[in-house]
DNA sequence: TGCATTTGACCCCC
DNA sequence: GGGGGTCAAATGCA
């Protein structure tokens, strides 16, 4: 087992989650605030995520080549407020990563010398209000089939403004950001109605697949907005706080050695 | 009318 | 000077 594997497992159970869910909405020819389009994507993007765990190196997650080869090359990356080698974590998706869990607003789009696509930016929706710094660039890297590079830059510190828990080891601005698995806790059932914590996931899986596959529920409990859903149920990356840079960068350059 | 997006101009680094 | 990133006024939309 290569080391992140449990976070492809991790993936690949929310995706398969977000599939039941659809099996069951379209079975019982039901609406829900959560789209079927929302969960058509959430399950690609799961695969995709897991996808890249596999391929990337065998045990890095994927990030941009250009970047893993050299330092030098990093520090160009960033070439604006911080050339102290900020980092970023690239994802490649068959679709734009719109339901990431977060509220974007874009704030540029320019063609790109060495691409025939327009590279789109967003930075948090709550960049003002909550000071998030946190950023992101879409584009369109390939067309047949169409793959698109989402870069996340910077952590976001706006749910963190908003969920801070008492006794959670969450620091704003330092190496340790919201952890997702404690959200799980604390998100009341309403808000998490079937999403157990992803090792009981797993285990539960592995006694009785049947069992999770016929898994009947009332859609009406879903009564959230999607991005209450997906902030909490499906942030980018969510398995514990793998999305946040800090911790990627330990989980990339500690392992790539190996 | 307020908010989000678009887009041209400007800034900064290489 | 070129290219990428950001700003901010203009525009669109609900």
């Amino acid at each position: 087992m290569f080391h992140g594997a449990d976070k492809a497992v991790e993936a690949l159970l929310r995706g398969q989650e977000s599939a039941n869910l659809l099996k069951t909405v379209l079975e019982h020819q039901r609406t829900s605030l959560v789209s079927i389009e929302t969960l058509f994507d959430t399950v690609l993007d799961s695969f995709s995520f897991a996808l890249s765990l596999f391929t990337s190196s065998n045990t890095q997650p994927h990030r941009d080549s250009s970047q893993s080869k050299a330092a030098s090359v990093t520090a160009r990356k960033s070439p604006k407020k911080n050339t102290s080698g900020e980092e970023q974590y690239s994802h490649d998706s068959p679709t734009p990563l719109h339901n990431d869990g977060f509220t974007w607003r874009k704030y540029g789009q320019k063609n790109i010398k060495t691409s025939s696509h327009q590279r789109c930016y967003y930075r948090c929706a709550y960049a003002k209000d909550r000071n998030c710094e946190a950023m992101k660039r879409v584009q369109q890297i390939q067309d047949s089939p169409p793959v698109y590079r989402t870069t996340y830059v910077r952590k976001h510190i706006c749910e963190a403004n908003v969920f801070l828990l008492p006794n959670d080891d969450i620091i704003i601005n330092g190496s340790n950001m919201i952890r997702f698995d404690k959200f799980d806790q604390a998100m009341p059932e309403l808000v998490m109605p079937q999403l157990a914590p992803v090792e009981q996931q797993a285990i539960t899986i592995e006694e009785d697949t049947d069992q999770i596959m016929n898994l009947e529920f009332d859609i009406d409990e879903f009564v959230v907005d999607d991005d209450q859903l997906w902030g909490y149920q499906f942030p980018p990356f969510s398995p514990g706080n793998f999305m946040f840079l800090d911790d990627m960068s330990e989980f990339d350059y500690n392992h790539s050695q190996l």
